[in-house]
DNA sequence: CCCACTTTGTGCGTGCTTTCACAAGCGCGT
DNA sequence: ACGCGCTTGTGAAAGCACGCACAAAGTGGG
C-alpha cells in the first residue's frame, strides 16, 4: 500500500454514516418545507428514527455545523449535506429495461428530490424502442455509447431481466459509467473503481418472512427486540 | 428431507448473516437449474459475491451442513436456507397503492421465487379501485382489516405517495399485519414488534452520488477501494 | 456579570462483523 | 490401510458501529 500525502483533513466519512445522509437530508427538507429554522439532535433525530447521539456524531463527519444550546440551524444543514452527498451538482442518469419497473422508474417524478435528472431510456425490444415514455424516446441498447457520452450519464439504472443485467453492466462500464444501480436479482461483477448498488425486492421480503417466522415460533419476551426490529 | 435439524437450533442468527441468506439461496437455486450437485464455499462465495470465510461462517449458523473436502450438497443447502428464511411456508402478501410502482409489483412474476404470494391489492383511488391488475380485482382500502383477515395477510407492502404512507401502516398494524414493506420515502412509525423494511430508491442513488463525487474529487490511488467499492 | 439551563461534540466501553489462518475431517488413489 | 490433497468449521484478532454519559460551549434571565 503506498503512503498517502499527509493530508491535513482526512475526509473518511464512515459508509454507515453516508447510508444515513439522505434521511436526515429528507427530514431537514420537511422541516424547511414546514418553515423551522432551527432544530435539536433530539427532534432531528426523532424524525429521521435513529438515535440522538447517532445523529449528532454522524453530523459532527462533516464538521461542526451546530450550535451549543440551540441546535442545527436547518437550511445550512440541508446545504451542507446536500454537498457532502454531492446533490449540488447535476447527475444524469440512464434507464435500461424499459418494462413494468423501468417505466415505473421513469415516470416517478420526485426521482431524487433534486440533483438527479433522467437523461436516457433504453431497451431492447423493437416494439419499446421509439415509444415515448415520460416525454423521452426510448432508444436502442446499441446506442448505449453514444448516448452515455451525449448526454453526460454518470448513473446508470439497469432493470431489465436477470439473464440481460451482467451485459448491460459491461456496457455501461465500458462506456465510461462507474455507478450502477442494480434492479434486476443478480450479482453484478465490475471491475475495481465501479460502485453497484442493487435494490432487490424478494431479498427483502425474504428478511421480512425470517423475522415473521422467528416471531410466529418462539414468540417469548424480548422475541421483537432480539431480531433487530423497528423501535418507537 | 423430513428430519428435523438433529440440535436445538442456535436462536441466533446475526441480523448481517440474515441478509445475506437470500443470495446465497438465489446463487444455489441458479447452480441446482444447472445440474449443479455439490458446491465448494470458495465457488459459491463468488457467486454470491461475498468472501469464502465469511460464507463459511454463515452457514456455520444454520448447522454443519458442508462436508469437508468436498463441499455443500446444493439441494440439501437451499433446503436448509429456505426452511431457516421461512419459505417453506406460503407468505400471503397485501399490496397498498396501485399506480406506477403498486402495478410493476402487482406485475413481477418472480415476486420472491417461491413462498410469497399476492393476495390483494388495494388503493383509495375511486378510478382504480375495482379495475383488474395482473388477474387481481383491486379492493377499496377502507376494506384493509377485512382484506387482511380474509386472506391470511401477513405481509403488507407500501406503495402510495409519502403522505399516505404512515396512516396505511397504522391501518395495517392495526388489522394485525407485523411486517410491513416501505416504498414511500417516510421513516415509518410503528409499535415495538412490528417490522419495517424500507426500499428507497432516492437514498440508494445519492450514496451513489456521494462516491462518485469523491472518486471525481481526489481520485488517487486506493481512491476507489477506501469507498467501499465492488471488488470482484 | 453570573448562574441556571440547554444542547452539541466526543471519549469510551460494548457488542457485532469481517477476515485470517489453520486444525480437523473427509474422499480417493495406491 | 495409509497418506495426500482438498475443504470445512471456527478460534482469534482487527475493525466498525452504536449509544451512554459528560465536559464544553452557548443562551437568556436577573
Ligand atoms: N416489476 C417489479 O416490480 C420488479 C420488482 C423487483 C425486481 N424487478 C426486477 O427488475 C427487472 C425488470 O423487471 P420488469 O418487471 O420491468 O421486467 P419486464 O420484462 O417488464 O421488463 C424488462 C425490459 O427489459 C428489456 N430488455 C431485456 N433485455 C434487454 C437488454 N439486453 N438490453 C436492454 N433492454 C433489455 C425488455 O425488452 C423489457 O422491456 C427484472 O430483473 C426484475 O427481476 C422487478
Ligand atoms: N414509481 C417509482 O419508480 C418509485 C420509485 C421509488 C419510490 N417510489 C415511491 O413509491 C410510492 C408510489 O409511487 P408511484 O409512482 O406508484 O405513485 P403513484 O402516484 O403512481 O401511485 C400511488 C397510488 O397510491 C394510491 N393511494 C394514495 N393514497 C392512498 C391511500 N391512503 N390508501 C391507498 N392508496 C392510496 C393512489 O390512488 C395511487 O394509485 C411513492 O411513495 C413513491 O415515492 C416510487
Amino acid at each position: 500500500m503506498i503512503s498517502r500525502p499527509p493530508r491535513p483533513r482526512e475526509r473518511g466519512i464512515p459508509e454507515a454514516t453516508v447510508a444515513r445522509l439522505p434521511v436526515y437530508l429528507r427530514a431537514l427538507q420537511a422541516l424547511q418545507d414546514r418553515g423551522t429554522a432551527t432544530i435539536s439532535s433530539e427532534d432531528l433525530a426523532g424524525a429521521a428514527g435513529v438515535n440522538s447521539a447517532k445523529l449528532r456524531k454522524d453530523l459532527s463527519h462533516l464538521g461542526s455545523y451546530g450550535t451549543r444550546g440551540v441546535g442545527y440551524e436547518v437550511e445550512y444543514l440541508v446545504y451542507q449535506i446536500s454537498r457532502e452527498l454531492g446533490l449540488t451538482q447535476d447527475w444524469s442518469v440512464a434507464i435500461v429495461g424499459i418494462g413494468n419497473l423501468g417505466r415505473a422508474l421513469a415516470n416517478y417524478g420526485g426521482f431524487g428530490t433534486r440533483g438527479f435528472r433522467i437523461a436516457a431510456l433504453l431497451d431492447a425490444d423493437p416494439e419499446v424502442v421509439g415509444r415515448s415514455v415520460a416525454s423521452l424516446d426510448v432508444r436502442h441498447i446499441d446506442n448505449l455509447e453514444e448516448v452515455v457520452r451525449d448526454k453526460g450519464v454518470s448513473i446508470g439504472v439497469i432493470a431489465t431481466p436477470a439473464g440481460s443485467a451482467q451485459g448491460v453492466a459491461d456496457r455501461f462500464v465500458e462506456a465510461g459509467v462507474t455507478s450502477i444501480l442494480n434492479f434486476a436479482p443478480v450479482v453484478l461483477n465490475v471491475p475495481d473503481g465501479v460502485d453497484v448498488r442493487k435494490v432487490d425486492l424478494s431479498i427483502e421480503l425474504q428478511i421480512l418472512a425470517f423475522h415473521a417466522q422467528r416471531r410466529a415460533d418462539g414468540d417469548g419476551p424480548g422475541a421483537a427486540e432480539r431480531a433487530g426490529l423497528e423501535v418507537t
